[in-house]
RNA sequence: GGUCGCGUAGCUCAGCUGGAUAGAGCAUCUGCCUUCUAAGCAGACGGUCAUAGGUUCGAAUCCUAUCGCGAUCACCA
């Protein structure tokens, strides 16, 4: 029986038979570091059923159950709260639960219950920057956390790989680039495709100033400059199939997709599932036609298709044009259909996307759940915070984006040179440290980011850049490096079972913290916040080191101190890696 | 203007479904490397939890209003 099961009963019968009184349930919470005990009955909650002094009541139930509970050595009462202390051999035994669970805290995934995760979904007319880094790190770590608490999980994404910026960036390569090639620059494809939307946007400036210049409104002139209409000449064409654009198109998009593959294998991330917008932008149409006949939608004169959400407290929303061409949401309500058609076992979708589209959302939402599916319930909008610089936005066209690509490097590079000044790495190849670095580097980075929880802002200043000190990642990775060493230095056979004699309190303290695991998987699952692992593993990693500094280990008094000791060092790594593995960040074996 | 989100130490952030004296890290200061890795540990300093009301035995947490910051309200995606 779970502990709090088992304490309740004890509670509710203590206070049948010393107040005559019948309760249903009480609280407990976990009792504060700065008081003696282990967990904490309220007993506040108590005074609706029971009149009286909170200290008397609280003093009169902890004897009866010191008295008639084995768990409990002692009690003290606090106000009006009282601190049970439970007895060492709970926690001595618990921990042998955990220590020979493998996997501690992860659920066995049941394979009808699949969730589908999108996130990254990027353009592809130019590079990967550090929003995208927060989505990918975001909706990768979200996959794992809901693959964690049991679930089956599909990584998904939707590439945007048709429209008018892309016609802009081929515009721009066919009319300046010189058959230009990422093999003939050494340019990776996607900053390759990216300097050339760049391009565009600047020779389409001078031929408005020029135009202006001529005495034409400036609104009129980004109308009419010739650039813009050949873009659009262009969009037309690839809509209706024209070979040379199509040809053009696919070979652009694949320097593209090339280019991303680097960038996300440096990230750590992948996916199960592709899908093209080009392949579903015409999709959701016949939908749109089943809720019409269904009175879900309305027509306008014009012929436009309206969705009316002002009994929702929203506005009407547009989901076919007059013309009878599909917008933005009607592509989004096809492909979630689709994806269910395709997954049947999916019965749940999550969409990373910035907190900007949260208008869009939840209309995509609304109108999926008044078209009657019944898994609309269940889709949520992972909405997340821009990411900010100390300038403000990140803007392309001013240049103050943070690339992706640089961003990673510049991570590695910080770690190799601390790592060097630090000079722990004796006998290490140069590969091997070159490895390290990027493990350093990229957990920093990750951990940065995802520490915060996904709704707030960001600000990421480039100079001050990431800390390697204190609450960050290089910090949690040190101390799995560090019980490394003490696992390789154990003579030992750790499978064995002992029963220490004493149980130090810094002990006592970690034993309760991996008790938690499991709870907290599920709680970062039910909440969709990596936040909640990076914060656990922290703490988890503090008490740790105030345990490592204030006993010995190795050099402990008796065998059976030792072995413990060592067993529970490496249950705090192996749940530091297992913690660090939701989030997608490695962990080393010595730094 | 309507809607949504955020506002906690000088800075960056924790604080679960209301509970004890609001916690970390950075920065500043003080101790600790002949003993298991000092990217560490122990301690000091630093707060009217934006403001004002309300609910409650009890509020950073829930409700209302106000202020500040951000996002959004396209026949764009």
């Amino acid at each position: 029986m779970d502990l709090k099961e088992q304490l309740q009963t004890a509670v509710i019968k203590a206070v049948k038979d010393l107040y005559n009184t019948e309760i249903d349930s009480v609280d407990f919470q976990e009792t504060r570091k700065d008081f003696e005990g282990d967990i904490t009955l309220v007993v506040f909650s108590l005074l609706r059923h029971i009149k009286g002094n909170p200290v008397e009541i609280g003093t009169k139930i902890g004897e009866y159950i010191k008295e008639n509970e084995d768990l409990i050595t002692d009690f003290n009462v606090v106000k009006g709260f009282l601190n049970l202390v439970i007895d060492k051999n709970y926690f001595i035994n618990n921990f042998q639960n955990i220590y020979t669970t493998p996997d501690f805290g992860k659920q066995p995934i049941n394979e009808k219950d699949a969730v589908m995760v999108e996130y990254s979904s990027p353009n592809t007319n130019k590079p990967l920057h550090l929003g995208h880094i927060r989505n990918n790190l975001l909706g990768y770590a979200v996959a794992e956390i809901i693959k964690a608490s049991g679930k089956k999980v599909y990584k998904t994404q939707i590439i945007n790989d048709r429209g008018i910026h892309i016609c802009k960036s081929m515009l721009a390569w066919k009319e300046f680039g010189n058959k230009e090639t990422p093999e003939s620059t050494n340019l990776k494809g996607d900053k390759l495709v990216g300097n050339y939307y760049v391009k565009f946007d600047q020779e389409y400036k001078k031929e408005i100033a020029r135009l202006t210049a001529e005495g034409m409104a400036e609104s009129e002139a980004k109308k009419q400059a010739p650039l813009m209409l050949k873009a659009q000449e262009m969009l037309q064409k690839w809509e209706a199939g024209d070979p040379e654009t199509v040809a053009l198109w696919k070979k652009m998009n694949q320097w593209v997709y090339n280019g991303f593959d680097i960038t996300y294998k440096e990230m750590g991330v992948d996916f199960d599932a592709l899908y093209y917008e080009s392949q579903t932008y015409l999709l959701g149409k016949e939908f749109i036609e089943q809720g019409l006949k269904k009175g879900v939608f309305f027509k306008k004169e014009d012929g436009s298709v309206w969705c009316d959400l002002t009994d929702e407290g929203l506005d009407e929303k547009l989901v076919l044009r007059s013309d009878g061409t599909a917008v933005y949401i009607t592509q989004d309500i096809g492909t979630a259909i689709q994806r269910i058609k395709d997954y049947p076992d999916v019965n749940s979708i999550v969409y990373t996307v910035g907190n900007e589209q949260d208008y869009h959302f939840k209309v995509l939402f609304l109108i999926l759940k008044k078209l009657g599916f019944d898994w609309a319930k269940n889709l949520y909008h992972l909405s997340y915070g821009m990411v900010d610089l100390p300038e403000g936005k990140m803007k392309s066209r001013e240049g103050t984006v943070v690339d992706a690509d640089d961003l990673m490097q510049q991570m590695t590079d910080t770690a190799r040179e601390i790592s060097q000044e630090l000079g722990k790495l004796e006998g290490y190849t140069n590969e091997e440290k070159e490895k390290l670095y990027k493990i350093i580097g990229m957990g920093a980075l990750k951990y940065f980011i995802l520490k915060v929880d996904p709704k707030k802002r960001i600000l990421f200043d480039p100079k001050e850049s990431i800390e390697f000190n204190g609450n960050t990642g290089p910090f949690i990775q040190y101390t799995y490096a560090r019980i490394q060493s003490i696992l390789r230095s154990a003579d030992f056979d750790l499978n064995q079972k002992v029963i220490p004699t004493e149980l130090h309190p810094k002990e006592r303290d970690l034993i309760k913290q991996l008790q938690n695991f499991p709870e907290v998987i599920q709680q970062a699952a039910k909440n969709y916040s990596p936040a909640l692992i990076a914060n656990y593993t922290y703490d988890l990693v503090k008490d740790y080191n105030s345990f490592y500094q204030s006993v010995s280990i190795l050099n402990a008094k008796d065998t059976d101190t030792k072995i413990f000791r060592t067993q529970l060092s490496k249950k705090v790594a192996d749940t530091i890696k297992t913690a660090f593995g939701l989030l997608g960040i490695q962990v080393p074996e010595r730094m």
